[in-house]
DNA sequence: TGTGCTATATATAATGT
DNA sequence: TACATTATATATAGCAC
């Protein structure tokens, strides 16, 4: 009970065009990120929203969740890497980053990125599956390097009320 | 007789990698373009190519595509526009951007431009369809907003022996 | 290596809440 | 105004040339 068969021309419906750029923004975004992760390449898009006067970038908002499928299918991490668990996971260099963050952004935001992060941890079944091929510091490396993704899946919290949508691997 | 399912993980063999990357990429700057055309925003893609050793960067390929969407859409030009043909197309400031991109690119490309604008408003339909609602001055202004991406055009001519794909519209 | 083809997987426009 | 649903439209992986 629905057609489509969209004429590709400017939405001029106001709350029509705001919803498909927020589904479509998302997709693109969801894209851009999976061509990075299966070709193994670096990608990007940039989108100035509807009503955003300066430009937005998205250097990969999951980027986590690329550098972290990276990770897992680095033939050199697959062998000689130690088990972690929830506990150790809170430590000296992430909490670091944790700090970097919070000078960042100037909020006190560390239950709601340490969530998020699990998030992505948990959206990928590291935490509890592949764990133990990804070394604690290659892991707070990863956190370091991803910190400004980590910044903007806050801002979208603040944003939407609710973190963005985690991609589901579909293994 | 096809399973997907496909893990979204580095693709390790060779051939099928560069394959994805082909149609991914080219869907990819055709999701850009619709985004930006459907919700008249800025946005572009960039992509690091799996063998080239620098960025590439895409503020979409088929920009001329997007800009003659809007063109058609805007309603001020929907009215008192004047009509032209072949003829006329070929004047004054359309050689003057035939020129900046000779100068642009030291090479003697005018032939093949031509063809790709040609390609381009012919895929539009715009030529023989809603020309009409054109000005030339507002045309010459587009080719000119769109050396760039013209340029990008012949160089994808130079590089895989014919023209990028045209975006057709399925209305 | 590049093109087409087809079955599936995804994306998404329209609609309801 | 945003979110959930669902029928259709697109994208695309796996093959065959």
């Amino acid at each position: 009970m629905t057609r489509k068969k969209v004429k590709l021309a400017f939405i001029v419906n106001d709350a029509t065009r705001k919803a498909t750029y927020k589904k479509r923004k998302n997709n693109l975004l969801k894209k851009v990120d999976e061509l990075s992760t299966l070709c193994g390449i670096e990608a990007c898009a940039i989108v100035q929203g509807p009503h955003e006067p300066q430009p937005h970038i998205w250097p990969s908002p999951w980027g986590v969740h690329r550098v972290l499928s990276k990770f897992r299918t680095m033939p050199e991490l697959e062998k000689n890497k130690k088990m972690m668990n929830h506990e150790t996971f809170m430590t000296q260099r992430v909490l670091k980053a944790k700090e970097k963050v919070e000078k960042l952004r100037k909020g006190n935001r560390e239950q709601e990125m340490t969530m998020i992060m699990f998030q992505c941890l948990n959206a990928e079944k590291i935490v509890h599956d592949d764990m133990s091929m990804i070394d604690l510091n290659d892991l707070a490396w990863l956190i370091d390097q991803n910190l400004k993704d980590i910044d903007r899946r806050l801002e979208e919290v603040d944003n939407n009320g609710h973190p963005s949508q985690v991609m589901t691997t579909q293994s």
